[in-house]
DNA sequence: CTCTATCGTATGATTTATCTTACGACTGGC
DNA sequence: GCCAGTCGTAAGATAAATCATACGATAGAG
């Protein structure tokens, strides 16, 4: 179970501070911290769920005996989150310089 | 959210006494008491997995928030596939855009 | 080199979850 | 009738989560 454990590989995977993460979750870095460390167990199910979604994990991933996600995972589900800030134009710019990105690497390789 | 709301809910369908789940979950009937009247909030997360596992419901069941998928919600989706075709490299170029849009629309308004 | 910001660490204070205990209301048995 | 048990309720005590703050180390800017 560990939760200290998996958050502190979450983190360093994101290549977060614990101030970034904190702020995310809106909890203060020192408990971020003390979970990490184990002094602090039994979060609570609201900060867990946030935690959660801030490294774009289930709660299984975070809790439980699901395996962790590789750093690459973590760089998409990262991005991921930053599209939701996006506007939908903005998200289909995006988009396109995917489809570009994707039509170069083809002929590329 | 009102999670003491679905706890009494739960426990009215199943018959028991506040005792009886207390002992289930090994916690205090006190407690279960005090989540279901709302005056303590923010159960932690391993108690809330007891209470879902006893009552045999989802955690979503539990605390409830399933979302229904939107638009916006379906095209973020989209991009995300595409991401996964992308390279660690190109990924990075499309989270730096991202990021540049997000300052954008913050100064703006 | 110095100043400043940020990193992880750590400690003591505060808030909150959780527990212990006890109450009045209600039952069923004697 | 009374006694014993269980029900939900509640107040007060305790333990634990969470916070505010500060420290030394490190890195970058000037």
């Amino acid at each position: 179970m560990q939760i200290g454990e998996r958050l502190f590989n979450l983190r360093q995977k994101s290549g977060e501070s614990l101030q970034a993460v904190a702020d995310a979750v809106e909890i203060s870095k020192a408990h971020i911290w003390e979970l990490e460390k184990g002094h602090s167990k039994n979060p609570s199910f609201e900060l867990v769920r946030k935690l959660a979604k801030h490294f774009g994990v289930t709660i299984d991933e975070l809790i439980g005996e699901a395996a962790e996600p590789n750093a690459e995972t973590i760089q998409i589900k990262r991005i991921h989150r930053g599209l939701e800030s996006l506007s939908e134009r903005d998200r289909a710019i995006v988009e396109e310089t995917i489809h570009a990105m994707q039509k170069r690497t083809e002929s590329t390789g």
